[in-house]
DNA sequence: ATCATTCCTTGATCAAGATCAAATTCGGGG
DNA sequence: CCCCGAATTTGATCTTGATCAAGGAATGAT
């Protein structure tokens, strides 16, 4: 669903926060002017479930603000959850009827949608664009695998550092200050969302934010707040070779 | 790398073992025939790397007959596989540069490829193709986020009991006899391999292993012989809530 | 055949994280 | 301002799977 991490959308339109930008070079402005006409906003409250799994999906869209959650339930009740659609991050995919796993938001979030159908057709009118998709998808495959590196191998610490890691190379504060070492921003998930995300229990990451915290590595302003003082010295802490990979 | 699951090709060709089939129905033959132009085969003996992460890769193909597998490496050794490639999976993503992930072949493998920069040429002159792939991209996504269910939530037990059930529904020999509850196939994985593709130790894939066969879920025939006396009963032990979701 | 090598199994012990069970904190609503 | 309930933290204990350490079995070379 999270088709991916770099933007088809940017946010410099007046009439609404995001608007569709050219998605490849080649796109003629008509194409996009479609784009426009098409959409509509949605909002959801925390906790709401966008999609279930094995429901028809009828459109297609981007986030607009707040935070979503990809997730697949066991019958038993155990939770995993397989993507976060951020901001600027595309829901569902061109081509399937079927929803393959629930999309909870995790906050409020504002959604801009398109009619599953026309957006179709403008796929297969726009070559660039399906081009462009594929591409997207790729990264996404990409952040899947990355994460299945830290779900099979990591820590409980190396996974805890490479959220907050993840987190805050997508948070907007950091692309503001990433010179600075200090880097400042808010949890989007509960305890239990990490936990989901983490292959853990809600306790476990519990413990490990506050080892964290007795470290020094991050501090806390109330529960949701955290504050890096040196983002290179928690990134010694994920496991990674490197930073640029892992986005989600 | 591992574009798809569906196949891309088929076997039915003379001079070769694999074919580039329609594409989609839309594909002119001539464009089919480019492919055919196009194509070399290799072969690479058990453990040797196809290609390793950050190098430029200049093929895109198929896996003929062999298992490769994608896979991670953390600085300190620690290792997780992200992807099986199983005759007729296709390996390689048009449009990337450099690849993303290693691909070392578990058997003997031999892929059947085509160099990069004409395979595009011919994706963007037939948008069709990248339609296709963009399908099939979608499917390995969506195998990716199952195996990120098994990699954060399933036990020990339920992870053997998941691979071996993927790589029956993968074997020839099941498509055979998939009406009769007895399924028989060769892993094509050491339990070196397993373990790396389920976030185990090989200490526990062995002893998972043993643990199947004294209580009568599978049988064993030297190390790699799998039999199965009642697949229905395997599968109530992935811990799935369906049989045909988990596809790698 | 014998040896060496690699792969696999099994055993003993350990530790990371899960589970069970209270506190404690915090953010509202009254 | 105080209380309520949800979210979070912390503690005690337990379990699963990891780790350390030998043994076997299959395979191939000498």
């Amino acid at each position: 669903m999270n088709l991916h991490t770099t933007q088809l959308v940017r946010t410099d339109c007046d009439s609404c926060p995001i608007r569709h930008r050219a998605v490849c070079s080649r796109c003629e402005p008509d194409e996009l002017d479609v784009l426009e006409t098409m959409k509509t906003y949605k909002t959801y409250d925390a906790g709401q479930t966008l999609v279930w799994a094995g429901d028809s999906v009828q459109f297609l869209g981007s986030v607009v603000s707040g935070v979503a959650a990809l997730s697949q339930t066991m019958e038993d009740g155990r939770r995993q959850m397989v993507g976060l659609l951020l901001p600027s991050d595309f829901v569902g995919r061109p081509g399937r009827e079927i929803a393959p796993f629930d999309v909870v938001a995790a906050t409020e979030v504002t959604v801009c949608r398109f009619q599953k159908a026309p957006f179709e057709k403008l796929l297969v009118s726009t070559p660039s664009i399906a081009t462009r998709l594929l591409e997207m998808t790729l990264d996404e495959l990409d952040s899947a695998r990355e994460w299945m590196l830290l779900l099979g191998r990591k820590t409980a610490r190396e996974k805890i550092a490479s959220l907050l890691a993840i987190i805050a190379r997508r948070d907007a504060s950091l692309r503001l200050r990433k010179a600075a070492g200090r880097v400042q921003f808010d949890l989007p998930l509960s305890r239990e969302a990490m936990a989901d995300y983490l292959g853990l229990t809600l306790e476990t990451v519990s413990r490990q934010i506050s080892a964290l915290k007795r470290e020094g590595i991050i501090e806390l302003q109330g529960k949701r707040r955290i504050n890096i003082p040196d983002y290179a010295n928690l990134l010694n802490e994920t496991g990674d070779d490197t930073d640029g990979g892992m986005i989600v």
